[in-house]
DNA sequence: TTCAGCGATCAGATTAATTTATCGGCCATG
DNA sequence: CATGGCCGATAAATTAATCTGATCGCTGAA
């Protein structure tokens, strides 16, 4: 008979591929993991690695035995999850990612009144972009994230919390008036700064520079690769071009004096900010809470963004933040 | 830890509700399922079942847990399935639900084929509605069925098999000459006789008798409750009325010399059948294959159904299959 | 009151899993 | 072609988990 221990250890000792060393991160000696996997493929009647000098691989079989027990595990973790924190919302420990644009602006406002609201809750961060986030929500690493909405994967669910506009950051030498919004054709792509390949704000951006006009052929916009929103103001700030940046960050970053930001003219582009969790997860009344403070913090910081009436996040007019990450 | 053992134990006594016919059906003693369930209940931090005197009730926590432990234990039983039956396709034991209106029409083309060509193959056939059938697959009781397309629910994946039109059967003295196909005017929806209620059938003949006309106000249609196929040819063959009939029956039903077939004018009524199963099923190779036999076993037996070329069933100008059973 | 039904509990036996120690194959080195 | 290191398999002893059979205590019915 499978047992789940059996999957345990064969899950270990497929990201390990190293019977010594997926002994360890279990916890137990060598030869434990080494009899359980035998065992394993006696009763399945399938050679599930194959031993060979020098490295260990799993087979075809093997592999998608992984896959399924990896399913096993997840399922018999919600369930653990689910009893433990039934009825009684945000305690414990929850693991939440959230994206780099998205962070250092969110984060301060919440985390006092989480602290506070609910004093029995251990969150634990990560900051991460929204593919990886997704790969860690799906395969239980992490428990929910913040991203920009929609994550797209049909085994994920989703909140959506507030709406983030995007505003031009030119430098604060720039003619154009800050009480005049500007139309998209006063964004020059070739001078866009914006952040490193792989953050979805950077996507959402060109995307809507990509329907808002397309002043040459080239691909061009000048996308030389920040790793945060505060480099790419910085560089706006020294005169090197302008970007777009998400209301949220604005806030912050307006302490700059060198910067000033300019509203656009609609449709205007912004991003949809939700909280993300697996269909299956056991802890939605965490999340719901968790929305219900995201909101209220976003809400009287005297921030824009308010909450959408709606289910489906919309992502129509805007940004198309359809593409991955 | 939790450990499948509990969860099995678990299942068997929320299904049982008594703590020893619950230990019979996994085949210990009382004691031994007990303590399972006490050490669970340990383990979750959470009264699983109310003991009252006279019965053994699952609390609300209880039912949710149980409800995601069968999940956990239909995935363990899969990944088992998907081991033990790897490559090689039809091989032991397969258990298969056939609706009522095509089981006795399709098995006996089919069933010899398998025996030949997979002598490996145990199948067990259950004949019930398609209500009920959807039901035992999605929990692990059946591992696909064949029946009438779409089966409408997200967890099911489906290969469409053949299209089998619908007849009308009349008696044999009916004035209508066999050869032209009739105007679905020619039924006489007051006439009717139909299998007993939750029967896809009726609900397809009855869908397409609406959209076709409505002679009068009433409800009506004589419905009365056949339990098979036979018996309402008998009733037809007895003068009592007309009934639409697939035609893969009427090949059969045909010996009867009282009654006669007429063919119906285009758009013409009919089903898609198909095999259906989990998405997450282990064996969808030997489900490819056995869609295969039934292809082939429809297409040689010189019926006029043939297998489509496209993946989503039609159900479009025909029948209204969306209806449940 | 007494009894039958049912689940909990206990003690002891059994089975499963783990650890420590050791073996043997396979490389890489010298 | 020896030698030592790495790594997984195996053996024996130990520990933990699980089971059985006997029994207890409670409850509702006779």
């Amino acid at each position: 008979m499978v047992t789940l221990r059996q999957l345990r250890y064969l899950s270990a000792l497929a990201k390990h591929g190293h019977f010594g060393r997926a002994a360890e991160a279990c916890a137990v000696t060598q030869p434990a993991l080494s009899m359980q996997i035998g065992d394993l493929e006696r009763t399945l009647g399938v050679k599930v690695v194959e031993r060979r000098p020098g490295e260990v691989i799993l087979t075809d079989a093997g592999r998608e035995i992984a896959r399924r027990g990896d399913d096993v595990l997840t399922a018999s973790r919600d369930l653990v999850d689910f009893a433990r924190h039934r009825g009684k919302p945000l305690t414990g420990r929850l693991t939440l990612g959230v994206i780099p644009s998205l962070a250092p602006y969110l984060l301060p406002k919440i985390l006092p009144a989480l602290q506070r609201g609910f004093p029995e809750l251990r969150l634990e961060l990560r900051e991460s972009q929204t593919r990886q986030l997704v790969g860690d929500i799906k395969s239980g690493v992490l428990d929910a994230a913040l991203l920009a909405l929609p994550a797209g994967d049909s085994d994920l669910d989703a909140i959506a919390l507030f709406e983030d506009l995007f505003l031009l950051a030119v430098p604060a030498d720039d003619p154009r008036p800050e009480a005049v919004p500007v139309a998209v054709d006063g964004i020059d792509q070739s001078r866009l700064i914006l952040l490193e390949d792989g953050h979805c704000l950077r996507d959402q951006a060109l995307a809507f520079c990509a329907t808002a006009r397309r002043r040459d052929g080239s691909a061009g916009a000048m996308t030389f690769g920040a790793s945060s929103l505060t480099t790419v103001i910085q560089m706006v700030a020294g005169g090197y071009g302008m970007t777009l940046i998400p209301q949220i960050a604005a806030e912050v970053e307006r302490r700059d004096q060198r910067v000033k930001f300019l509203r656009l003219r609609p449709p205007q582009p912004g991003r949809s900010i939700g909280l993300v969790f697996r269909k299956t997860s056991p802890r939605k009344a965490d999340f719901g809470a968790l929305g219900d403070v995201v909101k209220g913090c976003v809400e009287e910081s005297g921030c824009r963004p308010v909450p959408p009436g709606r289910k489906p996040p919309p992502a129509q007019n805007r940004a198309d933040s359809a593409s991955e990450p």
